[in-house]
DNA sequence: TGCAGGATGTGA
DNA sequence: CACATCCTGCAA
């Protein structure tokens, strides 16, 4: 299993949530495949960096390659991958992933028996791989730690994008990027 | 098949 | 008080 490299964060950040599908997030027993990415940009209205560094967005502010989990509507967990260069405050959120080992823990943690269901959505891919805020601030491009990143043979038939889910400040761009055909997105268009 | 509503912590 | 969500229940 490679683990990505730090120059793959030399691409934009909208490259890169288009780089990362198809590669494959480890946790432990859990590998998923990523086949949905949304980008949230520095400038704008709907990236948490907007408003400048605080407590919890402040990993958003670090190295390329770092992770930021954050906590939302009061029970539930988001990953993303924080992008270069650092101190611009830009990140990918993982929004599904495919489920690809580890799918009984995966299971029992969702308490949903459903393959397709279990990962398609930020918060049900944390629930599944039982990521919580212990995995914010870790350093995505090592072997050691308890979370990182894989290069993968899969080729990705066919890169499709819409506008992104549950936002409503801001623009409407382009910026959510997922796998055409594949059943473990959260939405198909 | 679709949508309103609730659960519920955190920062603006 | 809005929020980068998810699930249930009820209506059509």
């Amino acid at each position: 299993m490679k683990v990505i490299k730090r120059r793959f964060f030399d691409n934009s950040t909208e490259d890169v949530a288009k780089l990362l599908l198809g590669k494959l997030i480890v946790k432990g027993p859990f590998v998923g495949r990523i086949v949905e990415t949304e980008a949230y940009l520095s400038d704008d209205p709907a990236s948490h960096s907007f408003r400048g560094k605080t407590h919890r967005n402040a990993a958003m502010f670090s190295d390329p390659g770092t992770s930021y989990v954050y906590f939302t509507y009061g029970m539930y967990y988001c990953f993303n991958v924080v992008c270069g260069p650092k101190g611009r405050g830009e990140a990918v959120l993982i929004r599904a992933v495919e489920p690809l080992k580890g799918t009984e823990l995966m299971k029992k943690n969702r308490k949903r028996d459903d393959l397709i269901s279990l990962c398609n959505g930020p918060a049900k891919f944390c629930l599944a791989f039982g990521i919580d805020k212990r995995h914010n601030f870790l350093n995505l491009l090592s072997k050691k730690s308890e979370i990182f990143l894989a290069e993968d043979n899969f080729k990705v038939s066919e890169i499709k994008s819409s506008k992104r889910i549950g936002i409503s400040a801001g623009k409407d761009l382009p910026l959510r990027f997922f796998i055409g055909g594949c059943r473990f997105v959260s939405r198909k268009n």
